[in-house]
DNA sequence: TAGTATTATGTAAGCGCTTTCATGTATAGC
DNA sequence: GCTATACATGAAAGCGCTTACATAATACTA
């Protein structure tokens, strides 16, 4: 492998004039500009990236951490973030969080030992203390679908509330009066808001909340099969059900009709999060628009801007819900 | 951050010894260890990457390039290296190469720019010829799901052919004898087997195939939207319908059932790779595993021995489908 | 106990770049 | 034509490690 020395050597100038036009970082006379370029072709030259992020402290390289890897939602979020990333040259890094706190922790270290210049953070389980903390540390970050008092300017979120709010809402709108709603663990704070928002919705149409109503799950399919068969059996009159992801969603359709219920007429469903996989669903999902895209996207902007001096405007940190309609509900 | 210099000066040894039980690689008297590891302790030291990888040539990062990062299939197999590899303290970087030769190509000289020490290939665009050639370049690879003449100690691949041959087979006992391909994009070598593979299960049977139960789609969910619909209209009696991937069955379904058909009375599907989707269809789709997060993990095995000279055995490359019995096919 | 083999540690030369500072060369203003 | 100013380039000192190679300390042999 060619060296930024040999480059140097065959283009008759100095190291610094090929970093020069390397980085395009300061004035070269044009001609010296094709010298040096016409050296690195010949020699099929490429920067050695290692030695740039030794000598310049910057490893172009950005941590993210999420909770799996598979998994729809995910798979979107790391998508666009790596293309983001890549049309500027830079490089990410994935771990895996596992919605774990010793994993989360161990990620976020491991990828600070790897120099990175900064983490994009889809983390739950660390607290809000520990993020305060790891940001007098010094790798900047950013946080996704998280609100962290004081660090709210690093924080790109869902409005995960009105998320929740909308989803009942649609149901409410369509002459549901019992219905069901499966949560995910409460003591993740999306699931919570979710929850607060459809509640929110109960009280403006003046229906009480009955706990016989409420499942809590665990964001998975098992938590959705559990959930209506728990539903059911509490309360048989229950029309319809909201789940506070599409992977229960998915467990909720497929157990209800188990059951016997023809779907949507004996049962609506509304899922959350507009997972790829919603609409191969039997009935096609309806569910809640979590415009996960373009948040990651949103957060590799705020890194491109504050850390690689990019000049972008416009991060928006606040991001909206919006219900996609389409075959589980049933207007009654 | 301290460096190695600050931790030999507390603990009173040199830079190279420091470095010795850091790395473990040479004798170190007891006492003196337990100086240098205090001294870390102290100081909160941990190891520069970069400068080690620097000094060693060694990045200790590994370049994966897939299709696709999103989706069912990417993510698993993704999921699934990072895991291997960082359990071993090594991190993974990540290129789509969308299918497209140019955006491979771009991908692979992205990672070698990385100076990655190894990469693992899901690549469909590029042809043999360059990887034989890449191979000449320097960076070690292994392939994924796909046989290079000359480099097949290097390719983890899945049976592909005999895949398709049991797709097909499994609707052959259960007694259908129409039987409709919806096939991938017939470039890409896993397409292509899975289609021969139905062919012998149609000879071995003594059935002659038609074209117009033939339909090359694009492994898509579109391409299975179409496909059922040119096969239905080119043979209403077909009674089942094979198809390549997944995501093609998923569209095979919603629009058979548009069609006014009922499944699986009317018509039987089998799909393949067994993504994880798969079973959230209705009816429960019936497909050929493809065990891609173990080939995954192979794949990493493969690096770790050698690469990294890590003592493990039994590298496989070959791995068998099998069929996942589910609710997408009836027996006549 | 001298002599040799081993083990433990230190010295210093890189790894391939970036970047500060100094120097040199054109251009402009008068 | 001469100084002031901007532009262009080079020299050299690191960035934080690893790793020959050299040397010192210890163990083993006869």
């Amino acid at each position: 492998m060619a060296t930024i020395y040999e480059v140097s050597k065959l283009a008759g100038v100095s190291l610094a004039t090929v970093s020069r036009v390397i980085n395009n970082n300061a004035p070269v006379r044009e001609a010296t500009r094709v010298k040096v370029l016409d050296a690195m072709d010949k020699l099929g030259y490429h920067p050695n990236s290692i030695a740039q992020s030794l000598a310049s402290s910057r490893s172009n390289s950005i941590g993210i951490v999420v909770s799996e890897l598979n998994g729809p939602f995910f798979g979107t979020l790391l998508s666009d973030i790596e293309t983001a990333f890549r049309r500027a040259g830079k490089h990410v890094i994935i771990a895996a969080g596992h919605s774990d706190e010793r994993l989360e922790k161990e990620s976020i270290a491991f990828l600070k030992s790897r120099n990175c210049d900064a983490l994009i953070l889809h983390v739950e389980a660390v607290s809000d203390d520990y993020l305060r903390q790891l940001n007098e540390s010094g790798t900047p970050f950013v946080i996704l679908n998280r609100f962290v008092d004081s660090l709210s300017d690093r924080c790109v979120t869902l409005n995960n509330q009105h998320g929740g709010y909308l989803a009942t809402q649609h149901l409410l709108r369509n002459g549901h009066r019992k219905i069901g709603y499966i949560s995910g663990p409460m003591w993740k704070n999306d699931a919570e808001q979710r929850y607060l928002g459809h509640l929110r919705a109960l009280a403006e149409y003046g229906i009480e909340s009955k706990s016989s109503l409420f499942y809590e799950g665990d964001f998975h399919e098992l938590g959705g099969v559990k959930g209506v068969a728990a539903l059911l059996h509490a309360d048989a009159e229950i029309t319809a059900i909201v789940c506070a992801n599409d992977e229960m969603a998915a467990g909720a359709v497929t157990t209800a009709r188990e059951q016997g219920l023809t779907l949507p007429d004996d049962l609506s469903i509304v899922g959350f999060d507009n997972v790829n996989f919603s609409h191969y669903m039997y009935p096609k999902l309806t569910t809640i628009d979590y415009p996960i895209g373009g948040m990651g996207v949103m957060a590799a902007r705020w890194v491109l801007k504050h850390i690689y001096q990019q000049k972008l405007d416009n991060i928006q940190t606040v991001f909206e819900p919006r219900v996609i309609e389409r075959d589980s509900v049933h207007s009654i």
